[in-house]
DNA sequence: GGTAGCCTACCTACTGGTCGGTAGGTTGCA
DNA sequence: TGCAACCTACCGACCAGTAGGTAGGCTACC
């Protein structure tokens, strides 16, 4: 699969990558041509061909490397933090600028075309999906046992961090009213301390 | 467009749409063909074409009924009720509920369809969920300004709400660990009151 | 240093199949 | 008779993928 050359041309493997990756986000993965692509790329359809394998291949390649800079860029690096408190602001922030301020659009690609895959693909990808949920959960387990967290549903709680971060790329545009830092102190502040005013005490 | 009939045949029409959004649900729109979905209501695809107009209308169809759907089983309910903090409680519970017990697919298409509708069909559309999120930042500033909420930016929270409970579809499955009434619970507690045990105090 | 052999990176031209949509005919009920 | 509700048969467009060729560079050996 991923051809390598010396250094002449550490390129065009990443270059259709991240080109494909750009017009599936674009267009849709169904109603992007492979010749969209390889126009894209600057190379025919055949051409294209040398390099990937299929469609499919390519889809799930792209989706590969959008986990693989999700776990470098968030998950591994507020997996070892002890205190469940802090891990968890520390993913909530990260995965929340990640998609916000880098927006990959391998990230949304995973996002957007989850039913694209079949098969063995799709199995991959998923697991490397649930891997994050099972972090998420038993964070939120630790912070309860510790004190930290009031008595949520750790799975549900799981879910709805979740939904509120991978929405964002359904209605946030850069440029707009709120910086990025503002839409991540925003969002932590939502998720961590919820809604409503503190029953009783100062606020 | 939409053709209609006296009585004899209030089925049809309702039939093609109920049918086409499973069917758009379960393969997507760009995968499912118009055969799919003619040989499901049992008619040729020629048929079919007899009741609609074109695919993007069909969609258009089944979208606007979804939206029909929510508003009246959720918005316009809740829309008269004068305290913020309780308008806000029945959207948040009657939106989960929908979603979850109910299960439309056209709601579902709605979401996960956004960028296969082009032009003023998709305006249209997008007008009406606008008008839903200007409801919830319109409830959020009230339930601050009268102390029911924290000062939470009133769109961030919005869009998260949206999130939580638009990504619910994505994970939620009948049948499972928690029931209906169990997950409209749990999403509301955390949205509502938050992750945290109270804080020792911040900004 | 020349040349044979081979390889990577592409290209042109094409296939087999699918899909949205339609022209024009048939059927059966009012 | 007239019209709604279908059908058969088809079109043109497009698309994933491929067969088979070529240009140019690297390597090995004389």
């Amino acid at each position: 699969m991923t051809k390598r050359s010396r250094q002449d041309r550490p390129t065009r493997q990443a270059q259709i990558l991240e080109t494909a990756a750009r017009i599936f986000c674009e267009k849709g993965f169904d109603k992007a041509s492979m010749e969209d692509v390889a126009d894209a790329v600057g190379l025919t359809k055949a051409g294209l061909y040398h390099h990937i394998g299929s469609k499919d291949e390519l889809l799930f390649a792209i989706m590969s490397y959008g986990m693989d800079l999700f776990e470098e860029k968030v998950l591994n690096r507020v997996m070892t933090i002890a205190d469940p408190l802090e891990r968890l602001k520390a993913a909530l922030r990260g995965h929340v600028l990640l998609v916000i301020r880098d927006r990959p659009k391998e990230v949304t690609v995973i996002l957007h075309e989850t039913n694209a895959l079949k098969g063995r693909f799709r199995d991959r990808i998923n697991a490397r999906k649930k891997r994050y949920i099972k972090f998420l959960e038993k964070t939120f387990r630790e912070m309860i046992k510790s004190g930290a967290a009031r008595r949520v549903d750790p799975s549900a709680a799981a879910f709805a961090m979740l939904g509120m971060i991978n929405w964002i790329y359904q209605w946030y545009r850069p440029g707009g009213r709120l910086s990025d830092e503002a839409v991540a102190d925003a969002l932590s502040d939502v998720f961590l301390g919820g809604i409503l005013a503190r029953p009783s005490g100062p606020a």
